[in-house]
DNA sequence: TCAATCACG
DNA sequence: ACGTACGTGATTGAT
């Protein structure tokens, strides 16, 4: 068989991608888009055609023999914007580091150099795939050169094919009338006054009738049209430039150089170092499984298979005498298997396969890690508590919160990227192994691999953890990770498994109940909009709304119109049709997510069981899924009825406490503000307080008004405030809105000083760091781009606040769990919601447990203010509230 | 898979 | 001249 060679046009190719690829910015702000659609479009090609040899082609800035044929050539494509010229040096960085061939010339391009090698391959007997998104090149197809244009359309990747028998069928021509048929139609070169353009159809009837340029000239007077006939008439000249600016050279001074441009080996870690910067994520899998083989050696662990539970007992023993990296192989409640790892010379791995004999595992793994004296090792720890004791975890170490801390702001913190990111290695995540296949599986099919993957998550634990641990010490968080989120992992685990009773029945009457009322308002819209269209569709009811009815309400969104409630709410006093919209919306949106949502999620035991997340916010927050119990309505009256339907079981009340305006709490201690501080310490409404000061009038002369007002500018303070945000939320000028904000400032200058000076410490530290010395980074104020800058800024000033609050409640939370247990109460912490917790609570402990709640949040940290706690207790969670 | 929307703190 | 409040997650329609 002859060999294939595959030919890339670089920039076109990337310049497709550019524009096809959404927008895509990695955390430094960076933009990738072009790069990533290249690579895709790349590995793409490699798969299909497998190819012996690949050489990608590039432009070169220096002028080519076109400028000096033509002075006024500029190249037939677009000036390039900055976002995309950035780009493509990173772009050649890359193929560089993937050890592929990068040809360009000065004075020649692209076309031109693929041209060439393409048809001196096809001389050699090769067979050739050209790749470009440039149309130009189809002059280049022959017997055995397959040009080949990629478009990427919303995200997908089709490519058109075209020997010459397609260009002939496509556009009537063969390849080399092609471009005299472009030439003809004037695109080749549009930036030259006075080439004559011929429209497409007409000039493909010509090519077609006269065979060439050459031969229309011949024909001229045959020709019908007096204008096309004048036109070609007057320029024969520049038709001829035209032509010969659009044909590609096929005798450049370049040759093929079968050794280095064999089409293998691209996977080289410093590629895959360069598309970790990249924050390439789907193409490091790729990678990860195509090294994975060659770094396992690096990483000297050698794994030896227990032949009893006996003999796992004995080595786990031994080996919690010192620190040990241990992972559990279970799923849904099932174990599968267990491996120890420990460092000697070299790493050392002990399996034991307990699929035929899972029964004596978890209690030999109870046992052993009772009192350990080393530490204990792991990956995601909470999912490892089903086989784990709960109690001791100032012995554990979770490498998945251990990354976390150290940088809160990635997607990912599994094996394959903590492996990566702190050892260099490579390893293959659970989805590459065994793809969507479950656990019971694997073991009959695949125990090898079963193996192979429990060995990798107790190396990596141990291997990863001790550089992770040695990385939170230095940057004086280890405090925080032993005494907060390691203990914090076991009550949330906790609280898990607790979850929370919820009244089925009158979740559905509710649901019920909406049914009817959206029914009437769907009736009602359609009549009124005279129109039978899908309300839920922002893009039908923009159209309505703004087009056929005509309301006043011009364009925002990117997309067309925007319908989002708070330009709604400005419309629906004028238009009852709008204020029905509205109303459709809330309930709509009530019925779907929450009163039908989360009946799917009642487990068995007529509870739902969320997920808490420890990894997921920049802050420091903890998040809820699978059902998010964070976001239960509270706001609206109609809305909070669903919390009516959570509810303590038999014997128990439900007890909320929650922190009194926590954040601004914060923001007064920590920037030491005598006035803020003070005027907490007077014990009256805080925000009638600072409309006073504000506003400059007496505490009782305060209207509701000037109340909304400085509550509204107290949030903006916490969120690192703008004159424009806040003008937007009180639906005022901005001038009006700086006002306000200048007078903040003078009534409580020193929160001005201190926002200052978290922005400056941020923009030097790069990172901002709470009161308990969690760091969250911000890339952002680096950005040479003014509105990342910014963005940077009010995140120094929020994060801090927040994350600080984030805190406080966290030990809030330890307080609250390890009172409930030296008691001996029977009662639980069940839900936390950022300021709030929720306590299901035995009827003979309710008293106990309120006092021992509000002194374990009250006395969570040591604030120059006091953090007030309001308590409520009642047989559902609205009544608690 | 993304954008728009809206629920919460 | 730009075009913004901070932090989340679920549902829907469009692609």
């Amino acid at each position: 068989m002859s060999e294939k060679l595959v030919l890339i046009d670089g920039h076109s190719i990337a310049h497709r991608a550019f524009y096809g690829v959404p927008d895509l910015t990695n955390s430094k702000g960076f933009h990738t888009n072009a790069i990533y659609g290249f690579l895709n479009i790349l590995f793409r090609i490699l798969d299909e055609e497998n190819p012996d040899y690949l050489v990608v082609t590039f432009d070169e800035h220096a002028p080519t023999f076109r400028h000096e044929m033509f002075k006024e050539y500029k190249g037939t494509r677009k000036p390039m914007p900055e976002e995309l010229r950035e780009q493509i040096p990173v772009l050649r960085e890359l193929l560089e580091a993937m050890k592929i061939t990068v040809i360009s010339r000065p004075g020649l391009e692209a076309d031109d150099l693929m041209g060439t090698l393409a048809k001196k391959a096809q001389a050699a007997g090769m067979e050739v795939s050209l790749v470009s998104g440039d149309r130009d090149l189809l002059q280049i197809s022959d017997e055995h050169i397959l040009i080949r244009i990629p478009k990427t359309n919303y995200g997908k990747t089709t490519i058109e094919d075209y020997k010459p028998d397609d260009v002939e069928a496509k556009y009537q021509v063969t390849p080399a009338q092609f471009i005299e048929l472009k030439a003809l139609m004037g695109d080749t070169a549009d930036n030259i006054p006075g080439v004559p353009k011929i429209g497409e159809k007409t000039a493909t009837e010509l090519m077609v009738t006269y065979g060439s340029i050459d031969g229309i000239y011949e024909h001229l007077e045959d020709i019908g049209k007096k204008s096309v006939r004048e036109t070609l008439a007057a320029n024969k000249d520049l038709a001829d430039l035209s032509l010969k600016l659009a044909t590609i050279k096929t005798d450049c001074d370049v040759e093929l150089d079968k050794e280095s441009s064999k089409a293998e080996g691209f996977f080289t870690p410093e590629a895959y170092e360069m598309m970790k910067q990249l924050e390439f994520k789907k193409l490091l899998d790729k990678f990860s499984k195509d090294v994975v083989s060659e770094k396992t050696e690096v990483s000297k662990l050698t794994t030896e298979e227990c032949d009893s539970a006996e003999s796992f007992a004995g080595i786990l023993e031994k080996a919690a005498c010192s620190d040990f990296g241990l992972w559990i192989l279970a799923e849904e409640g099932n174990i599968y298997g267990a491996c120890v790892c420990v460092r000697e010379e070299d790493y050392r791995a002990y399996y034991y396969n307990a699929y035929m004999d899972g029964g004596k595992l978890p209690e030999i793994i109870k046992e052993k890690t009772k009192n350990i004296s080393g530490r204990l090792y792991t990956i995601d720890l909470k999912k490892q508590f089903d086989f784990m004791d709960t109690d001791n975890t100032e012995k554990y170490f979770d490498t998945v919160i251990g990354a976390y801390l150290l940088n809160p702001l990635k997607n990912d913190y599994d094996l394959t990227s903590v492996a990566n990111e702190y050892l260099g290695l490579s390893i293959a995540g659970r989805r590459e192994r065994f793809g969507k296949s479950d656990l019971a599986g694997v073991m009959m099919t695949d125990p090898a691999q079963a193996k192979s993957f429990c060995a990798d998550n107790a190396f990596i634990a141990l291997a990863a953890g001790k550089q992770i641990s040695e990385r939170l010490k230095d940057s004086g968080m280890d405090g925080i990770f032993s005494n907060i989120e390691m203990p914090l992992t076991a009550v949330l685990y906790n609280m898990e498994q607790e979850g929370i009773l919820v009244r089925r029945d009158e979740l559905a009457r509710f649901s019920d109940e909406l049914a009817v009322r959206i029914n009437e308002l769907e009736k009602t819209i359609r009549e009124k909009s005279g129109e039978d269209f899908n309300i839920n569709s922002p893009k039908q009811l923009g159209e309505i709304l703004f087009e056929k009815m005509g309301i006043p309400g011009g364009k925002k969104t990117k997309t067309g119109y925007s319908t989002a409630a708070d330009v709604l709410e400005k419309l629906a006093p004028d238009y009852p049709f709008v204020a029905d919209i509205l109303e459709y919306r809330a309930l709509t949106k009530l019925k779907s997510t929450y009163a039908d949502g989360l009946a799917g999620y009642i487990a068995g035991d007529g509870r739902i069981h969320t997920s808490f997340n420890q990894t997921i916010t920049a802050t420091g927050r903890i998040s809820s899924t699978d059902p998010n119990l964070q976001n239960i309505p509270i706001r609206t009256e109609l809305g909070s009825k669903l919390r009516g339907v959570f509810v303590p079981k038999e014997g128990c009340v439900f007890i909320d406490a929650d922190y009194s305006q926590i954040e601004l709490r914060v923001l007064a201690s920590l920037s030491g503000d005598k006035e803020l501080i003070e005027a907490y310490k007077e014990d009256k409404d805080i925000h009638r307080i600072t409309a006073s000061k504000v506003f400059g009038v007496p505490f009782e002369e305060v209207t509701d008004q000037m109340r909304r007002n400085a509550k509204a500018v107290n949030f903006g303070i916490v969120y690192g405030i703008s004159s424009f945000g806040l003008s937007q939320d009180l639906s005022i000028g901005q001038k009006e809105a700086k006002g306000y904000i200048e007078q903040y400032f003078k009534t409580y200058p020193q929160i001005k000083e201190y926002l200052d000076r978290l922005v400056t410490d941020a923009k030097e530290k790069g990172y901002s760091v709470t009161a308990f010395g969690r760091r969250r980074p911000i890339p952002e104020l680096k950005s040479s781009n003014f509105m990342q800058r910014q963005f940077g800024e009010r995140v120094a000033m929020n994060a801090p606040i927040q994350g600080t609050a984030a805190d406080i409640m966290k030990i809030a939370m330890l307080k609250t769990a390890s009172a409930l247990k030296e008691n001996n109460l029977k009662s639980r912490l069940i839900l936390q919601v950022h300021d709030e917790l929720l306590v299901e609570a035995y009827e003979d402990e309710k008293d106990r447990v309120c006092e021992l709640l509000r002194d374990a949040m009250m006395n969570a940290a040591d604030m120059a203010v006091k953090l007030e706690v309001g308590l409520g207790t009642g047989r559902n969670w609205l009544e608690a509230h």
